[in-house]
DNA sequence: TTCAAGTATTGACATATATCAATTAAATAT
DNA sequence: ATATTTAATTGATATATGTCAATACTTGAA
């Protein structure tokens, strides 16, 4: 975990309508200019550590990050989230506790922003408040249809899911290449490492997909839709 | 479904600190007031159906309500409600459309509540918009809870949450009266009915609990807790 | 280039959980 | 009170999935 220089703007990062930014005045936006603190770090380390105290949030800047719940056992993935997003907003405010923990899954920059200048926009800024209403009904929704998925589905089903996934929300690509290892494909799906790399291969054989140089291509769209409803 | 007289008032529904309405103006209250629509239903019925237009939010009154998704396959019960509490903010503010069907359980009476005068009173009111940002969220963490304890444990531990979780935050009694059915634990759970059946005679059999008349009695609260950790 | 450490793969086997069919008990309607 | 339907229970069996151990493959370090 390293502190550099700014190397970005927050106007640059507010891109794209969905933005937690788009109704921020130029005053609000200063105020986290000014704030800030810019963070870089290097694949498979911590960002935020399930149990402590949630002070900051982020905003991902750069790469890829998991968030899941930690146990000796194993890890349940909840999600992974690409750039340009914030991280940490249900756990600030429904808990002051982190309930995830957060690990940088590739090379990541992020902006970490003390929750206190979050809540002082909030207090003036009401279109702002509704962003972030909206914006966590979203992400409670997302996991609704991630717990029942993992309550209703079988293991092909769930392969199914997480490789629509991976092409369509985190990667954007057909073929998209595989950052992320077995096992985390495992944390997501919740099964054994070992019964996702079966799982794969069938699907392989089958013709469904393809994987060379580290790179998953979905072949059979339409069978993969089928699998993931009905199994 | 019913539609009745008024029975109640706002301002009565409005105990304890934790009310979304805690921080409503008088004319605030006033509007949902002359706006809301008190409706009863026998158990059983639906109140809300997955897939239809989120245009109303309710806030339940009396007796307790499921929220699941459904498939063809099966349902998978996210969690029951109990008064006085809202329910489908999530659904409202995320998509505009029920991700969950809601079913009474018992007897109940909820007041139906256009989500236009809820924005409106958004656009305004700064501190319930704080509120329901808090609302949400706390709902957002408990589905992660619920998403990673179904993703993690076996059929013991699952059995072990569901009965502390309906000791300790639904019914808030112990013993408690058992008003839902096997089927229903089944779906909170993810598991079969059978396997509910089986893993609660266990725990019977064990003394772990006690079943008399409809009322489950929990016996040894530090075995159950043990038996929720490690399986 | 070789070594070490982690990651992926495979096969054999164990086990948890679901499914199916039959029976009993409870609730509801006639 | 009796019949009818629905829910709960039980046992036998099938199946999906996990576990363990061995081997191969990658990757980065020395």
């Amino acid at each position: 975990m390293k502190n550099l220089s700014k190397t970005s703007n927050c106007s640059a990062c507010n891109i794209g309508i969905q933005s937690l930014f788009k109704n921020l005045t130029k005053e609000d936006i200063e105020l986290i200019e000014t704030n800030r603190l810019e963070v870089t770090f290097k694949p498979n380390e911590t960002i935020f550590k399930q149990g402590t105290n949630a002070s900051h949030i982020i905003c991902l800047h750069s790469g890829i990050v998991k968030i899941y719940t930690e146990s000796k056992k194993s890890n349940f993935i909840l999600e992974l989230v690409k750039p340009v997003e914030f991280v940490g907003l249900q756990s600030v405010f429904g808990d002051k506790v982190f309930h995830c923990t957060t690990t940088s899954i590739e090379n990541v920059s992020a902006c970490f922003i003390n929750i206190d200048i979050i809540k002082s926009i909030i207090s003036h800024n009401n279109n702002f408040c509704i962003d972030i209403i909206n914006f966590i009904s979203r992400k409670a929704l997302f996991i609704t249809n991630r717990a029942t998925n993992i309550a209703r589905k079988n293991m092909n089903g769930r392969i199914a899911d997480v490789l629509m996934y991976l092409s369509n929300e985190i990667y954007n690509a057909n073929p998209f290449p595989v950052t992320i290892s077995r096992q985390d494909i495992a944390d997501l799906t919740a099964m054994s490492k070992e019964s996702v790399i079966r799982t794969l291969k069938n699907f392989k054989n089958s013709g469904i997909i393809k994987e060379e140089d580290k790179y998953i291509e979905i072949l059979k769209f339409d069978l993969l839709n089928q699998i993931s409803e009905h199994g």
